[in-house]
Order: structure tokens, then C-alpha cells, then sequence
RNA sequence: GGGCAGUUAGCUCAGUUGGUAGAGCGCCACGCUUACACCGUGGAUGUCACAGGUUCGAGUCCUGUACUGCCCACCA
């Protein structure tokens, strides 16, 4: 094995010294790399492939925590773990950008340099780009599996694609048809509906008369937001029962500027209570006009380019930008009295996703999923509960998407990306779609060789769709295919459950007949202190990095992980990563306190050997116990995916627990001299320090390695530690520790609030006959815990007088008395008597109210109600006895 | 138009089988106790958005309302 050469432990933990080091110590090892073995059960997470174009974002920082927490969680348990890294080649940014260097360095575009050639530059980028984020990931501690990463570029995934196409293809699931699609003028390509979104905008509602051809005077007046679009209007749809204008079915209208002629058709798609009642039907350039058009056999007018400009159909606007035509249409309207009125209008207008302009409807043929045969069997995986969501309100977003989902258009007119593997004929005409890499030399109708392939790539979705098995070799029968698929959990954001999540079980069940995951974990998104969504154009987004630099990689995920969850959006704040920083140096210095002081030959304490014995001493029987039902309560809540509230029990495990508690005890008898009790004590801290780094290691992996391998202990790596089993518990030393915490507090909270100087006070402690042995044998821990005087310290419990000159504390077991002789303002602890008796009282009032209704006590189960009768109980010997107390102050 | 979340201490948020509200930060007061000032000790602050209901008991379940945010949807 690698060694990894440690340091001496610095006042400080420093992330710098520890992270690349560690993570070169578990990589050389080898420890990131599962060996496929029958014997051990996969578990596999396989990375959501980030784009190329883009550095990582803390919204990935957040999902590579989750995705590592988890693999190293099951790696610790035992499991066969692979998580897999990827990249994606994300197509139409992918291209923009190549593009966009391109045009600035040499003023050329796509088209000037030709398909080859770009193809080239492309390549070229990405081979220079493409490891970037690798960098990026290994500083987020994420044990992936490098030897296995896979580009959506790759040879194998390449193959994937071809072969799922043909699939396909040839069962007529992928065909071709000339439908209204969403032009995106930018990018200039189609897109998916996933891929607008719809904007709110300020506009207008031109209203425009169409005069009625024949008959003088008269005119149909219908409303737009697209006056432009007039110029390839073919017809009015009205309602067929609207009253209005029931005699002009069939007729014909003259269509101003144009000079057509359009028939008036009734058609029940039209709403009669919007605007005029009467539509413009426009079916090359909108969704619901191509549909009534379809229904009319009305012609269909392209008047567009590609780049939105009009074309030679649009008479004397030909040439015109679509919202300089706009201008230019609404100004001879209005000059030649057709526009009747323009009113503001606020509505929405599809936007591409991706170059951020108004979509155009175009009738185009394109390639087109047909998406019921997969997306039935991908609903049914959730119905039955073969994919579970995490939360599970999502499974009803996804099954309501996929319940009213329509066909997918694949094609895209881009040059990066998989290319659509289908020929066509120059002889027969017809298409001979092919898997292999080189393509199909004849056509396989006539075979003839004069063919030519699609010159369109796919939707990079297709691609991503086939992730969880072209990434592990399919459609080659691999080992690594058949024994890690399917994975264990698809850890995403929520925002992707349609473009991502739901094309994966299509694509999964379809290829490999089985769903690819069977748990969904859904990431809220990551927003900034505001709560402002991260963007690059807002400038509001945190470099996980820079993160990383200021508060450390442990720090960041810590807080990412902790600070939300499952589904919900999280606010990052530099306070938090603060705290997580804070903590990871309070372990740190809790562990060179530890390890200072453990003699050489100090022996491994594995959690196995963490077992109470009835003659321990009472804080190293809590501190376990307590230990124990940490890792309980750990282990359960990862398995529920409750990974915030874990990451916060350990918190609060460590830091309240075991340093100001256990840890502070322990000094007494590490300090007292005694070899034996010495060890013993090095033992408990060593063993609960120790199991609790490995429930952390999840959460904090580099901190946690480097103490553990700082402690005693047996084996190379926490990474590839056990996890711990919950032992037993002793709730009795967790009471009777409790009862000395209590006094403890009391004394601190008193010696505050009387304001005492000096650092120890006397006490004398007068306990109830059954806690006499308790506080007798924790003597040393009231002297050095609460900072009482040693010398005058006398617990008994029988005193025939309460000193007079003393405040009086009084808990569950005893009752303190704090002899401050002189500084003792008797009508100050009169006030504070009164105080605690009215607090005591409301207690008793409340208990007593609930135990007097015989429906509570009856109904409610017996613990809840014996609980609450130690509660009274309790309360009112608390009253009692403080009430005595102000009686002897008079 | 339909759907889904959120609304808890000054701030950021936890609170998953309904048992009577927590953490961190901030604030106030002390404190260099030989691991840690990236620290320790103590303290203050909440009709858990509002209105009903179910229940012995509701921050937690049901209904409705308000505000905020998100998703889906072909009203020109």
C-alpha cells in the first residue's frame, strides 16, 4: 500500500496540508476501484456527467457530496461500491462555444470553416477542456472510480447511441414527420418543448379588421400578439356556435397588406369569450393554427427564414428582422385603417432555454420519438414502486408528466454531437439506418451505393438517456454491465426529472429490461444568500473551489449536506461554512488532545470492543452508551436518505457530548496518577473518538481520515473501515449522568448569576438517600466540572441544618448549597427562590392538569403517562423543598 | 388554468411513525481551567402565517384563507 506520510499534528487543522494528500493516498490505493466479485453486493452511483462547457457550481458541490457521502457510507458497509464519473458533451453549448472562440479568433463561422473542419476544432477543444472539471471533483473528496470514466463522446457510447436508433428504427419508434416545431433563431435549431420556457412579457394586442370580400363595409376584426405574422395567415377560425358571426362560415376575407384571399372556418378550438372570438390562422408559424389548419386543409405559409428574418413569401417585408417587420406591418395597418386598436398586453412568449430568444413555431420535418411504447413502461415502474423518489412527492411530477407526454423530436441541426446513423437512398429513396461505426456501405432496399447520411445530430438528452449502461459497455455484454446494472440510487436535481431522470427508465427498461435505478434522490437547488437561483449572469454564484481555499472541502460539504433537505432548496451562507470549518477544528484539536497524551504501545479500541461492563465508571458507561445510540440513530436516518439530520447528530454527538463532557471528565483521571485508570480512560476516548470519526467519515472524509489515521488503529484506511453496529445501551448511567450534568449546570448557572469572582466556591450537597453513592463517587467531577472547592466540598444525606449563608440549588437528586458567606444578598435570593418556585408551579399546574383528565390517561399509552407522573412528581418536590429553603430566609 | 412546496427565536434553518419546540450565527455577561479564542461557561428571545376540524394531546394529520416561490399548460 501507498504510505501516507503524517505530519505532526498542528494547533490548527489546515485543509491544504491534508486534502490533495489523502485523496492521492485513497486513489493510489487503489480503494476507489471496485473488483468485481460474486460474492459482494454491488452498489452503484452513477455521477450525473457535468457539461464540458461549464466549471463546476456549488449546485454540483452539493450533489457529488450526496452521491460520495452515500458511496462511502455502503463501501463502509461492505458493499462493492462504484461510483462513476462522466462527462457530457453537451451539444448544442458545446458547439456555441467552439463557435464563439472561432468567430473572435478568426471571424469565421461554422459554415465557412465546413462540417469537417469544425468537427475538428470541436475535438480539439474538448480534448484540451474535457479533464478540467476532473480537478474539480477530486478537490470535493468524491471517490469515483477514475479507471471507469466515461465522455458521451466515447467510442462506447457512440455505439450505444447507434445501436438504441436502429433498435428503434426499426421497430418504427423513431420516425419522421413534418410537424410545428420550436425554432430555436439563435442556436438555429429545433427543440424540445423541455426546452422553452415561457416568459412573461409586456406586450400588445393589435386588433386588425379583415375586410369581407363582396361585401362592403363589412369585417371580421380578429386580435394578435404577432402582427407579422398576418403575412402568412390562410384563414379566420371562429366558434361554430358563436352568433356573430355564424353567416360568415365559408365566406372569403381579403387579407390586408397581402391582398389574398382566406375563407372564414368554424372551428371548436377557438374560445368566443377571448378578444374578438375571431384568430388569425397562421399554420406555418403557430401550434394552434398548424392544428385548425391541419383541420381545414388550410395551406401552410413558411414566411420565415432560419434566422427568424422574413423570407420572399412575405412580399414587400422580405428581408426584414421578425421585430422589425412587426413595426413595419403594424405601421401600414394602421396607415391603411385596418388597425383598430392596439391595448398593452401581458402574457407569455416561449423562449429557447438555450440562446436565451423568442422560439419560432416552423413546420419542419423532423426525427421524432414515438414515446408511448417506452414512457407506459416507465410509468408502470412507478406505480408499482420498482423507481422510488426521495422525497416521494416527486413520483407524482414524474408520473403526471409521463401520463401526458408526447412524441420527442430528436434531431437537432448542429454539427457536434451524435449523428443520426441513417442513410438515404439517391436510387430507391428510401433509408437504411445502421449501428456501425463506419456506416452501411449499400442501401439496404436496392443496394445501391449512392447514399448519403442524415446530416442532423441527436437531442444530447438521447445520449444522457442511455447513461447508467452505455457508460458500463453496452451493447457489448461486459462484466461490468452485468454486475453493476442496474444501479443502486440516481442522486439529481429536481429540475431534470423530465429532460434526465424519466428518458433514463425509458431507455433502461427498453434496452436492458429493467429499470436503471431503483431510488431516485432528488438535490434541492443551491441559491444564494438571498435565495436568488445561481447564475453566471447574475454573478451571484460561489465557486465551490474558492469554497474550498477559504473553508476547506470537509467545511463545504458539511455544510451543503447538513444545512438542507432532500428536494428542498438551500441557501448557502458563509456562516455556515464557518461553523463546519469551527467544527472540523474542534475534532481535530479534541483528537490531538487524545493522541498527545497515548502512551506508544497504546493498542487499537475497534467500536466492536466498545462494550459497557457494569464495573466501569460511570462517564465512560455513558459516554458509550450514548455512543451507541448515536450509531443507531445514524445508521437509520442514512438509510432513510436523512443525511442532513445525521451530519447534525454527530455534530452535536462530538461537540456537546464528548469534548465538554466526556472529554472534560476524562482529564480527571487521566491526571490522577493511576496507570491503569489512565489507560482505561485512553481506551473510551480512543474507541468513541474513533467509531465516531467513521459515522463523519461520509460527511467530512479528509478530516476524519487524517485523524484516524492519527489515532490507534487497525487497518490501512477509514475509507475502507466497518461501519459501526449499534451495541447496547445503559439507560441507567445515562440517567444517573444526567442527574450529575443537572448539578453541574446548577452551580455554574448560580456562580453566574451571584456573581461569584473567585473560580471555585464552596459547596455542600445534600442528596436524596439514593443518589448519595452517585455524587459520593463523582466527587471529582463536581469539583473540577462545576468548580467547586475540593476542600470544602461535604455530601451527605442527612444534614440537620442548611447553612444559613448559602444559596440553594435544587435538582431531581439534591439539593446544592453554596455557602457564600458575606456575599450573599438575601433579598436577591429571595427573588430568585420566588422565581424558581413559579416555574416549579407552572410545571406542576400543567402536569397536573393533564393527569387530571381521565381521557389522558386512559387513552394516551402508559410511558407517556408514567412519564408524566415522574414529571409531577418531580415538580412538586422541587416547589417543596425550595419553598422550605425561602422560609428559612426570613 | 392546473399542480407542488415554503411560511418555526433578530438571521439562516432542523424538527418522518402526533406526546407538549431545537441548533448555529448574532446579542448580553463572565472567562487565557496545561486540546481548541476556528475556544469555554452562563443568559435572553417563539399565540411554530391565519381560521376551523380530527384527537386525551397537533409545528407534526384534515379543510379552508393569505402571502412567497417553483413546475406544468396551444387562449390568439
Amino acid at each position: 500500500m501507498t504510505e501516507n506520510p503524517k505530519p505532526e499534528m498542528a494547533k490548527a487543522y489546515d485543509p491544504k496540508a491534508t486534502e490533495e494528500r489523502l485523496y492521492k493516498f485513497w486513489e493510489e490505493n487503489g480503494w476507489f476501484t471496485p473488483k468485481i466479485d460474486k460474492d459482494k453486493t454491488p452498489y452503484v452511483i452513477v455521477m450525473p456527467p457535468p457539461n464540458v462547457t461549464g466549471a463546476l457550481h456549488v449546485g454540483h458541490a452539493q450533489r457529488i457530496g450526496v452521491e460520495d457521502a452515500f458511496t462511502r457510507w455502503r463501501r463502509m458497509c461492505g458493499d462493492n461500491v462504484l461510483l462513476l464519473p462522466g462527462v457530457d458533451h453537451a451539444g448544442i453549448s458545446g458547439e456555441t462555444v467552439v463557435e464563439r472562440l472561432i468567430w473572435k479568433e478568426e471571424k469565421k463561422t461554422k459554415n465557412d470553416l465546413g462540417r469537417e473542419e469544425f468537427l475538428r476544432r470541436v475535438w480539439l477543444w474538448m480534448d484540451k477542456y474535457r479533464d478540467v472539471i476532473d480537478d474539480q471533483i477530486r478537490a470535493l473528496g468524491a471517490s469515483c472510480d477514475w479507471t471507469r470514466k466515461v465522455f458521451t463522446m466515447d467510442p462506447g457510447p457512440q455505439k450505444a447511441v447507434r445501436t438504441i436508433f436502429k433498435m428503434l428504427f426499426d421497430q418504427g419508434l423513431i420516425y419522421k414527420a413534418e410537424r410545428i416545431v420550436n425554432w430555436c433563431p439563435g442556436s438555429r435549431t429545433v427543440i424540445s418543448d423541455l426546452e422553452v420556457n415561457m416568459v412573461e412579457e409586456d406586450g400588445f394586442l393589435w386588433h386588425i379588421r379583415y375586410p369581407v370580400k363582396g361585401e362592403e363595409g363589412r369585417y371580421i376584426t380578429v386580435a394578435t400578439t404577432r402582427p407579422e405574422t398576418m403575412l402568412g395567415d390562410t384563414g379566420v377560425a371562429v366558434h361554430p356556435d358563436d352568433e356573430r358571426y355564424k353567416d360568415l362560415h365559408g365566406k372569403m376575407l381579403i387579407l390586408p397588406l397581402m391582398n389574398r384571399e382566406i375563407p372564414v372556418v368554424a372551428d371548436e378550438g377557438v374560445e368566443k369569450d377571448f378578444g374578438t372570438g375571431a384568430v388569425k390562422v397562421t399554420p406555418g408559424h403557430d401550434p394552434l393554427d398548424f392544428e385548425i389548419g391541419q383541420r381545414h386543409n388550410l395551406p401552410i405559409i413558411n414566411i420565415m427564414n432560419k434566422d427568424a428574418s422574413i423570407n420572399e413569401n412575405g412580399g414587400k417585408y422580405t428581408g426584414l428582422d421578425r421585430f422589425e417587420a412587426r413595426k413595419q406591418v403594424v405601421k401600414d395597418l394602421e396607415e391603411q385603417g385596418f388597425l383598430v386598436e392596439t391595448k398593452p398586453y401581458h402574457h407569455t412568449v416561449p423562449y429557447s432555454d438555450r440562446a436565451n430568444v423568442p422560439i419560432e413555431p416552423l413546420v419542419m420535418m423532423q426525427w421524432w420519438v414515438k414515446i408511448r411504447p417506452l414512457s407506459d413502461p416507465a410509468l408502470q415502474a412507478a406505480y408499482d414502486g420498482r423507481v422510488k423518489f426521495v422525497p416521494e412527492r416527486f413520483t407524482k411530477v414524474y408520473t403526471q408528466w409521463l401520463e401526458n407526454i408526447h412524441d420527442w423530436s430528436i434531431s437537432r441541426q448542429l454539427i457536434w454531437g451524435h449523428r443520426i446513423p441513417v442513410w438515404y437512398c439517391r436510387n430507391c429513396g428510401k433509408m437504411t439506418a445502421s449501428a456501425e461505426e463506419t456506416g452501411p456501405t449499400n442501401c439496404e432496399h436496392c443496394q445501391s451505393a449512392d447514399i448519403y447520411q442524415d446530416p442532423d445530430v441527436l437531442d444530447t438528452w438521447f445520449s444522457s438517456g442511455l447513461w447508467p449502461f452505455s457508460t458500463l459497455g453496452w451493447p457489448d455484454k461486459t462484466e461490468d454491465l452485468a454486475y453493476f446494472y442496474p444501479g443502486s440510487v440516481m442522486e439529481t436535481a429536481y429540475d431534470i426529472i423530465f429532460l434526465w431522470v424519466a428518458r433514463m427508465v425509458m431507455f433502461g427498461i427498453y434496452a436492458m429490461g429493467e429499470v436503471p435505478f431503483h431510488t431516485v434522490y432528488l438535490s434541492g437547488l443551491v441559491r444564494d444568500e438571498k435565495g436568488e437561483k445561481m447564475s453566471k449572469m447574475k454573478g451571484n454564484t460561489v465557486d465551490p473551489l474558492e469554497a474550498v481555499a477559504t473553508y476547506g472541502s470537509d467545511a463545504l460539504r458539511f455544510t451543503l449536506l447538513t444545512s438542507s433537505t432532500p428536494g428542498v432548496d438551500a441557501k448557502l451562507s458563509p456562516t455556515r461554512m464557518a461553523d463546519s470549518r469551527n467544527f472540523a477544528n474542534k475534532i481535530w484539536n479534541a483528537t490531538r488532545f487524545i493522541a498527545l497524551n497515548l502512551p506508544a504501545d497504546m493498542p487499537a479500541v475497534p467500536p466492536e470492543d466498545l462494550i459497557i461492563k457494569v464495573e466501569m465508571p460511570l462517564p465512560d458507561r455513558w459516554i458509550i452508551s450514548r455512543y451507541h445510540t448515536l450509531v443507531a440513530e445514524v445508521s437509520r436516518l442514512i438509510e432513510n436518505y436523512q443525511l442532513g439530520e445525521a451530519g447534525r447528530l454527530i455534530y452535536d454527538f462530538l461537540w456537546s457530548e464528548f469534548c465538554d463532557w466526556y472529554i472534560e471528565a476524562s482529564k480527571i483521571r487521566l491526571n490522577s496518577g493511576d496507570e491503569a485508570k489512565k489507560l482505561a480512560t485512553q481506551k473510551v476516548l480512543v474507541g468513541v473518538l474513533e467509531g465516531s470519526l467513521r459515522l463523519l467519515h461520509p460527511f467530512m472524509p479528509f478530516v476524519t481520515e487524517e485523524l484516524w489515521q492519527n489515532l490507534p488503529h487497525t487497518g490501512e484506511a477509514l475509507i475502507i473501515a466497518k461501519w459501526p453496529t449499534p451495541g447496547k445501551r445503559d439507560e441507567e448511567a445515562e440517567r444517573q449522568f444526567e442527574a450529575l450534568q443537572q448539578a453541574v449546570r446548577e452551580v455554574r448557572n448560580a456562580k453566574v448569576e451571584a456573581k461569584v469572582e473567585s473560580k471555585r466556591v464552596p459547596a455542600i450537597i445534600a442528596t436524596k438517600p439514593e443518589s448519595l453513592t452517585l455524587f459520593q463517587t463523582e466527587r471529582e467531577i463536581l469539583i473540577r466540572l462545576a468548580g467547586i472547592e475540593a476542600g470544602s466540598l461535604e455530601i451527605t444525606d442527612n444534614l440537620p441544618t442548611a447553612p444559613a449563608q448559602a444559596m440553594a440549588l435544587v435538582t431531581n437528586a439534591a439539593t446544592i448549597y453554596l455557602p457564600l458567606s458575606g456575599l450573599l444578598d438575601f433579598e436577591q435570593e429571595r427573588t430568585r427562590l420566588g422565581k424558581e418556585i413559579e416555574e416549579a408551579r407552572k410545571e406542576v399546574e400543567k402536569s397536573e392538569a393533564m393527569l387530571a383528565n381521565p381521557n389522558f390517561v386512559e387513552r394516551a399509552p402508559a410511558p407517556v403517562v408514567g412519564k408524566e407522573r415522574e414529571k409531577l412528581i418531580a415538580a412538586q418536590e422541587r416547589v417543596q423543598k425550595l419553598q422550605e429553603r425561602l422560609a428559612t430566609l426570613v
